[in-house]
DNA sequence: GTCTATACACCGATAGAC
DNA sequence: GTCTATCGGTGTATAGAC
């Protein structure tokens, strides 16, 4: 088994993820790993020990720069939009279909994205909670919820605008803004 | 080609759809449908020309009865509780995800999820804009919005549960009873 | 309409040399 | 570590008989 954050481990890592976005997980085969790496075949198996570890690993090495990226983003001085931001742009939404389509059917990796999702969860609620502490109006929703709802949103926007539907998006998106320069106010 | 609509037609979408439920999209080949109806894989390719000419006729399929049920649910006596209840139970995670992923690698497929996400905008919205004018209190949000938020909700909620994570879920619920109380209230 | 048979390509994974 | 070579299996799709 070749070392895990080996040049050669993240190269293969990066092809991976480049023929997962760009034509979906039917074309992540060894051998095209292989070829994008300009390496042979059977190295692709020295380094991970079947396709559902390497996909795995990549899934994990994706969660682990996204949580990083949360967390940075919830130390800034307006965290909420900062969350915001990353939440529309950061990760591509086909990805997201790709590993969800995966995770049924590959139990490691259903466990890597449960476990992602609760963390990422615990972050963002845990910034809202802050937020909405220094807002004198009680919301009529607590902060977890009101965190699955601008993830909710932020996924299905970024799906859709993938797809090429826009309809009502601008609504929600200034709705969204609205809802900031409450919480968050700009001129503060 | 055989004709759409026949037995065989459907009894091959059946079976495409419960691989496609069960196993996923890598599963989903001419050989296990024919195997799964009982005949020889041959006439897969008799009654659909190729494998993306099969899924996307099970899309369609599926997307036609959905918009069935919606605009039943849109006619009922209290559509939003009835919508809210479709996009909640009505159609398996599993299959939106196997679905979102193959939209992405098949464009005839693509269109089709464009169509079917533009109409049941156009159904929901119009039900939300009803039902918010008989609500004294203006709202922040237009119906358009509301709708993709719920729809979005509804589709988190939905994934999740089929994962098996949980966080929030019920705090997210229970704001929504108390929304569709205020909208459509249950003793009116 | 339904079948047998088949062409041809690609897949995951491994044995074993260097 | 990286390679050559290969096994056994599955896939899409078509030709052509009945």
């Amino acid at each position: 088994m070749g070392p895990e954050g080996s040049d050669n481990w993240h190269a293969m890592l990066d092809g991976a993820e480049a023929i997962l976005r760009e034509e979906g997980h039917a074309a992540l085969t060894s051998r095209r790993v292989a070829e994008r790496v300009g390496v042979k075949q059977r190295l692709v198996y020295y380094y991970f020990r079947t396709m559902d570890d390497l996909v795995i690993s990549l899934f994990r090495r994706m969660a682990e720069r996204e949580v990083i990226r949360l967390k940075a983003a919830a130390a800034q001085p307006r965290p909420l939009r900062a969350l915001w931001d990353i939440s529309l742009h950061s990760t591509d939404s086909r990805l997201i279909a790709e590993f969800m389509a995966l995770a049924h059917r590959i139990e490691g990796l259903k466990r890597e994205v449960i476990q992602f999702i609760e963390v990422s969860r615990e972050i963002e609620t845990e910034v809202l909670k802050g937020a909405l502490e220094r807002v004198p109006q009680g919301r009529n929703m607590g902060p977890a919820s009101l965190s699955v709802t601008i993830t909710s949103l932020a996924l299905l926007l970024s799906r859709e605008r993938q797809l090429g539907v826009t309809m009502a998006h601008a609504e929600i998106m200034a709705a969204l803004d609205a809802f900031l320069d409450q919480v968050e106010p700009l001129d503060s």
